[in-house]
DNA sequence: TAATAAGCGAGACGGTACGTCATGTCTTACA
DNA sequence: TGTAAGACATGACGTACCGTCTCGCTTATTA
């Protein structure tokens, strides 16, 4: 349940047209798959979709709010689960639904633009925080715990600093574009972020 | 001096103002610091620095040129040295000195509009491919490889991997601010980078 | 010479087009003649003359100025001669002129519109009195002075009220419609302002 | 009473709610004075009345007719009155009520705004017509008649073009604001009038 | 007493226009 | 002949109203 439309005092009012809501992120996804962010405007959007601009900036306040929607809509339940039984296993289905979905062009826009957007909206770099970056190191984060529990991996790793490690390559290479993002080098990250978690913890400063 | 003042056809004319020149990128530099990249536009910057947009123009073929001559004009001398005899403590030079950049505002938001606007720029994109990205991954591999003739390090690491794994920490956090760049996170990111070199390369596939 | 088109710094830069200027007024004016006020806007303006509204916002601030001008360019010199040598010939003349642009469909609509434009901007009110009022007032004003010099009239009557007696009823019939402007009415109202001027001034008060 | 809230069918369904339609008015006519026509609009009547738009558009079709209610609602009964004794003594009645309500800034805001409405919207043109221009006309018609029945002006006047001069001046005073409409004015105007009576009457043509 | 018919506030909806801003190109005068 | 100012067409921005339309109620009248 990625974003319901919402409407602030319950039932009062016509109801927002759900339509209208699928019209406008089904615009907004063809066009960024077509045309890239470059061309992506709301003026656009509106126009593909039948729509008013005001249908629009009624239900996202910025062009980033309505990007995150984007995102979130398109986000399935693949995301890192905390429980899993094995650690390996369950990085290893991640990175695997991850690469399957960044080598969408569609989805890759997506992030690419939300990156953009997110460096001049201040807004949008929080909602990108809050929703896209802290989620998903939160849930790494209770991942690593609990194999440190079941003492999977040592119990004095960096964390944090594995989770930067884990993110920050595929980032990088989505972003830059100088490699491929394949499960090639899914399956080297994943052994090589195993392999940091083996690693003796510094003594901080 | 990374950027000569390029004019075309040589004394032809009447010669450049090299005022202009540096009262543009001053301009520029002083408006990304001021009010960060949401603010930054050509015109902008043409009326700052008391210059005609078409004298932008005529110097850079588009804003993302003109960022990454801002970017160039900025870097001193501290890329990473291939030849230097100590892996660990050129990288550790390295990251320090990037640190310290990075933590400067301008700087920081001449890096984060590169990206954003690479991402809508295919021809930004290229630039810094060929400006920012490779030739800081050539000079880091032009290291690596001396380590390894050295044996400093093992002959098969996965080199590549090893310089997503040092670079892409530092743009994750660059670009989401989640944590900060400090010398703490240097130190155990080169130490996470050198263990990870001892690591024992798994068959591709 | 109605407007120049003001340019602020002398001979600095491209100077502006004086085809621009003409395409404006003209679309201008055949939209308020074909469409009439209501769908009078800059943005069907700037449609219609194949031209930027950032060309027409930089030479008319208001769609009042702009309405002006176009009343402005219609006016030929045929306003009221101040020494004009008998005063009913003089006002009978300008009478009759006055009847035949009134009954110009296209004239009429651009009197009405800024009558209408004057009652919410302030600045086109303030334009309307400068450039329209006023200026026909004391035009008639200085021929009624000039009668009173040759004794064509009494040296004590109530000029200012005489004035509102020859403009008021023509605008009252322009903007409601009740009556035609035709050159029966302007004999008729010519006859009662000369007959008027024979009234004793009352004591004020 | 003005304008009875006119109910088509007559009493199926909810009757109307006779305090909306004076919340309407009052929003509307606060408005009207606080902040003039330029920023009179159903949207903002009907957020300062707390009702909804369309509880606007039930009672009235367009924004003239809102505003020709509130100009009704303020008539008072000091109409021209045909059965008059005294032409002077009625005309200076009316003069002098008329002066009164004209100072007043609401009012004077009501009347400007009826003109203005009246240039771009054919229905308000009728209205403003049929409600204002008309009757005032009539009645004044009908006093000078019975004044020439009584003998108390010739039988032969330019009747209409009189009434334009007693109406017009007051309209272009009001509109144009170049002079002050006060009791000088109205008696002098009076004067005018009065004596106009005497002229004789031109043939036609 | 139930059905029916309107009234009502809230607010969505497709439009249209507003006035501003930025883009990258162009035209002219000036050096 | 190149530089510089600024006009230009294009097109997006975000806001405001327009008049219409649901929606979920409430309030009368009529059957």
């Amino acid at each position: 349940m990625p974003t319901p439309p919402p409407s602030d005092r319950s039932g009062r009012g016509r109801p927002r047209n759900p339509q209208t809501h699928e019209a406008i992120l089904g615009a907004a996804r063809d066009l960024l798959r077509s045309q890239g962010y470059a061309r992506f405007s709301i003026e656009r959007v509106a126009a593909d979709a039948g729509v008013s601009k005001a249908s629009i900036y009624r239900r996202w306040p910025t062009k980033g709010a309505l990007l995150l929607d984007l995102y979130m809509a398109g986000l399935p339940s693949d995301a890192i689960a905390a429980d899993a039984p094995s650690l390996r296993d369950e990085l290893h289905r991640y990175l695997l639904a991850t690469i399957r979905r960044v080598n969408d062009e569609g989805w890759r826009e997506i992030l690419r633009s939300l990156v953009a957007e997110a460096q001049y909206d201040e807004g949008t770099a929080r909602l990108m925080q809050d929703k896209v970056i802290r989620p998903r190191r939160e849930a790494g984060l209770r991942l690593l715990h609990s194999a440190q529990r079941r003492k999977e991996i040592a119990a004095d790793g960096d964390l944090e600093l594995i989770l930067d490690m884990l993110f920050g390559p595929l980032w990088y290479r989505l972003l830059f574009d100088h490699a491929p993002i394949d499960e090639d080098f899914a399956s080297r990250l994943l052994e090589l972020v195993l392999h940091a978690l083996k690693s003796p913890r510094r003594a901080k400063g």
